[in-house]
DNA sequence: TCTATAATATGACAAAAATCATATTTAAGA
DNA sequence: TCTTAAATATGATTTTTGTCATATTATAGA
């Protein structure tokens, strides 16, 4: 569904929303351990989500991770286009060149409602939205 | 969502259920060209396929691999249990250990519906099904 | 301006998935 | 019974994805 490295930006992003701001930042030895994913590897992830703009980062002493306001605002679907090196999400459910409305595979009349609605719920949906959710204790985010 | 693999083996399967019965069977070097899938690489998921009682086969001259009756009858989940080797589809969408109704990852609440239903439709749809979809003209299998 | 501390960039390495190669077994037909 | 044609079993190779290591760059604070 969605790859290790998508699974693992996200639980970063999500902590980082709980834990951070503007004044408080994260270093990505102090992320790795709470959600549980190897520090190199987490801290190669958090550089690319960086780099596109779905996160903030400084360097230097007090530096660290964060969330602007404005990164807050984002969809989740943001951290998985940034991340997912292919698209499998907008791809043929058998991977077939020409498949669309007109000459659907035989998966596409059965799985297509379903997968466009999964997108379009990940990008409706804000990180700010979904942290509320664990901050109100409605869902939870532990290893 | 569904590894190349399991792609694969959907269409290797449909072929057959296009193209054999107990009296007509095909050979792989029939089936990769037009299912367009390196020989080699499909005849190893196809011995999985025989192995599991999925599709037959039989060895020798006038031999290949066919669908009884029996065979079309089953899922097509079932042609994915046999391929997948990690159950992507059964995991939680953030691959947290616990994580279910009573305690929900953030992703659960959103996805866990759609993707119930995927599989639910995976496993009441028969390879018969889907075959007679592509027979009537509905739906297309291409390269 | 110097030092320590943080991210960044780059690339090496490991594990898993996909692909390929080949020797063995089975069965039909002469 | 022999030959040939097919699947089967096994494992090697390649590619992709995930993981780790380290030298470089930027910045806060003394």
């Amino acid at each position: 569904m969605l790859s290790k490295s998508s699974k693992y930006a996200i639980k970063a992003v999500l902590f980082l929303a709980l834990n951070s701001n503007d004044n408080e930042k994260v270093m990505v030895k102090d992320i790795s351990g709470p959600i549980n994913v190897p520090q190199a590897y987490i801290a190669k992830l958090l550089q690319e989500l960086s780099r596109k703009n779905i996160i903030s980062s400084s360097r230097g002493p007090k530096g660290g991770f964060y969330l602007s306001e404005d990164n807050r605002k984002q969809s989740i679907m943001s951290i998985v286009d940034v991340i997912e090196v292919e698209k499998n999400f907008n791809s043929c459910m058998l991977s077939l060149k020409e498949c669309d409305e007109n000459k659907p595979c035989p998966l596409h009349k059965i799985l297509y409602p379903f997968k466009s609605s999964i997108i379009k719920n990940l990008r409706s949906i804000s990180i700010k939205d979904l942290a509320l959710e664990v901050e109100l204790g409605n869902t939870f985010l532990p290893l």
